[in-house]
DNA sequence: TGCTGTACTTACCCCGTGGAAACCGATTGT
DNA sequence: ACAATCGGTTTCCACGGGGTAAGTACAGCA
């Protein structure tokens, strides 16, 4: 359960409806970006099951289909607010700590490295 | 970025370290539940190397490892706190949207189905 | 006549994720 | 001599995530 909100593409089309308010499909796509029209599809069918986003179909001939969030779509992108604001502010200290811990690339100081296997 | 700690594995280990404090291997897996001692070693020395774990070898015979969060793990632990309680308030409410969703199983109403394919 | 725009679905295929299970190392217990 | 303990690593393999490309339907416009 948790699992399936945790997605990648979830949460960024979540933040995306949540900041677009009501968006058409194509164009959905192309705010989240790298993403193609088949993740796209799956993902917002099962947002929409789970009733997180709301489908409205308009019955002309171009096909019109545009997406928005229920009530329950918005708590949730709520909720997650929490961890994008985490990202915004630590980030960068994560950055940090992922340069420190791997040896920089050329000529590291292979003192205190030790192979995996010891055979 | 967000989708390295978006992840499932991730969650739940944060969560565990959270409540538990400091936990050794064997224990931590138990308590996630589930979990493959791969997929438990590697999301460990992912968090380690983003700074979010703290990893502590202790050089006896039999092996002795814990781990307990960072103070850069709490606040990312922190932030998920509203995601949790999301899911608290609010799963049955999904669980309700997808039952209402997909026909009950068992004699379903056809009447608004089409078949994905017109041909 | 035929091309375009729109929101898909379907088929095909590749590659990574991740589970299961065996192996490993040193030491203590029986 | 042998099993057990602990924290892994490694190998094998299946599943599915996910990309690409093509099909589909239908009206309007050139």
């Amino acid at each position: 359960m948790i699992s399936s909100v945790a997605d990648k593409w979830t949460m960024l089309i979540l933040e995306e409806l949540t900041e677009q308010g009501v968006v058409r499909f194509t164009r959905l796509g192309e705010m989240v970006g790298g993403i193609s029209q088949k993740m796209l599809t799956k993902t917002l069918r099962r947002l929409e099951r789970d009733g997180l986003v709301e489908r409205t179909v308009h019955p002309v001939i171009p096909p019109h289909v545009d997406y928005r969030l229920t009530h329950l779509g918005a708590t949730l992108s709520e909720a997650f607010c929490g961890v994008w604001e985490w990202a915004g502010r630590y980030h960068q200290d994560v950055a940090d700590a992922r340069a420190a811990f791997s040896p920089v690339s050329v000529v590291p100081t292979f003192d205190d490295w030790r192979p995996p296997q010891t055979r």
